[in-house]
DNA sequence: CGACATGTTGAACCTCATCAACCGACGTGG
DNA sequence: CCACGTCGGTTGATGAGGTTCAACATGTCG
């Protein structure tokens, strides 16, 4: 399915590629555009394969095609912490330095679009646009960690949990329910398991799962099954999680 | 005072800025300098001040010269937390958008070169090398808060405090023990009070004093006065705090 | 001097972590 | 085919770490 999709592209890659306007390749003229496709390439990763290593320098900066990437860092004694999400279009990779200071992992299955750091950085630096883009999304990224921080810090579990699920509302796509069921109500995908929504929220994947259940007793949200819930009143959800603005980001 | 000080800059001002190799004004070129020179003024803060404010938009960018900005972010109910803490000679603001998702206020006296945001933005436009520098910036800042969530998500009110007194001992300044006694130990200066270092750690004003004594009657570290401490052994606090490599950043 | 702000200490309570058992889905191999 | 182990998730019992409420100490300012 992968190859076929690839061979597909093969020819006027990054034309046809469907995050090419959200993606920082966006900012890109025609014949810059040109000059990425010739050096890109796709790469498909399993659930649970590291894409990016603190321990090794990395050679390569990618666009999420489609998947969840988590970066994670890890404390000595191995207790994790997962200090960013990237969804699809998010570009990944620290500019100006080689050296990562966390783990980027595939939470499910990725596609990757995957540029060389010498020619992406060489490429960075004919076209101002393209840092511009990549400046902006350092500062959204920003933004998010820095939102995050006030979840970790000052939320309680039951908070921590509705807030991860409004920001799955607002990032990930609707999917269909699995189970079949017409409903009027759009239906979520969880991309990450219990230990890493755990990871995420400073938990345990016992209170994750404790939390989660109390929220569907209250009628809060839904399973359809583990990986799929809806929210009959997001504004409600919303203003558990403690949120006063209904929708940002 | 302020005011003999400002006359004093007013010819050659940027030139003779203490931290202006240091600043993302470094960045520029001579006559770039000249031109950020004559739209810069100096304004100060007194402590608890609000600088900028999430209400309503900001129309200027600053450099810190002196003292220490916290960036603050409270939920509907009250609860605060400390997303950032600024030092000199970091610059201040969020580029590319006036409004703000935090509220930046000076946590002790502080002294900041301001610049009108129009007339910044213009200059950025022109010099690429500056927005490359504010770039590099808020990748710092984002590896900074990324390493923050860590802290928040996966450590102990201990570690916390650990990790705090080790930030400090890395950004703050040497500061002479008040009390006069002659060490052989560095002395550090608390640039918060306890109830900053709180809602800096996603803790309780309480825990950080209980912690603190704790820290102290392990002799890790000594207290000149409230403000003022000394680290008898700096690599056993940046293991208490988890800290793997013995310095970075 | 008393009022106030900032910091410390004590006691009781509560949230969340820990340890453990259990459940269903899945894959494997006898 | 079913027993078996494994993996991801749920649930229960217990306890520790941190919050909460309260009192107290110290320093500053009117």
């Amino acid at each position: 399915m992968e190859t076929l999709y690839n061979a597909e592209n093969e020819r006027a890659r990054c034309g046809a590629c469907a995050i090419r306007h959200r993606a920082v390749c966006g900012a890109l003229e025609r014949e810059e555009l040109a000059a990425l496709s010739r050096i890109s390439h796709q790469r498909s990763f399993a659930a649970g394969q590291v894409i990016m290593s603190d321990q090794d320098p990395v050679d390569f900066f990618a666009n999420v095609i489609s998947g969840v990437v988590k970066l994670t860092k890890t404390l000595p004694d191995g207790r994790q912490q997962i200090v960013g999400l990237q969804f699809a279009p998010d570009f990944l990779g620290r500019a100006f330095s080689p050296a990562h200071t966390y783990f980027a992992e595939a939470a499910g299955d990725v596609e990757l679009c995957c540029f060389p750091r010498n020619s992406f950085e060489a490429l960075l630096q004919s076209s101002p646009g393209l840092e511009h883009r990549l400046f902006e999304q350092a500062l959204q990224e920003l933004d998010a960690a820095r939102e995050w921080m006030v979840v970790l810090g000052r939320k309680t579990a039951q908070e921590k949990i509705a807030s991860f699920l409004c920001l799955i509302a607002r990032r990930s796509l609707v999917a269909p329910c699995p189970r079949g069921a017409v409903s009027a109500q759009p239906t979520f995908e969880l991309p990450v398991s219990r230990a890493d929504m755990a990871d995420f929220l400073g938990l345990t994947i016992e209170t994750v799962s404790r939390q989660i259940t109390r929220l569907r007793t209250k009628h809060l949200i839904r399973l359809c099954d583990h990986q799929h819930f809806m929210v009959p009143d997001l504004a409600a959800l919303n203003e558990l999680a403690g949120h006063d603005l209904p929708a940002l980001h």
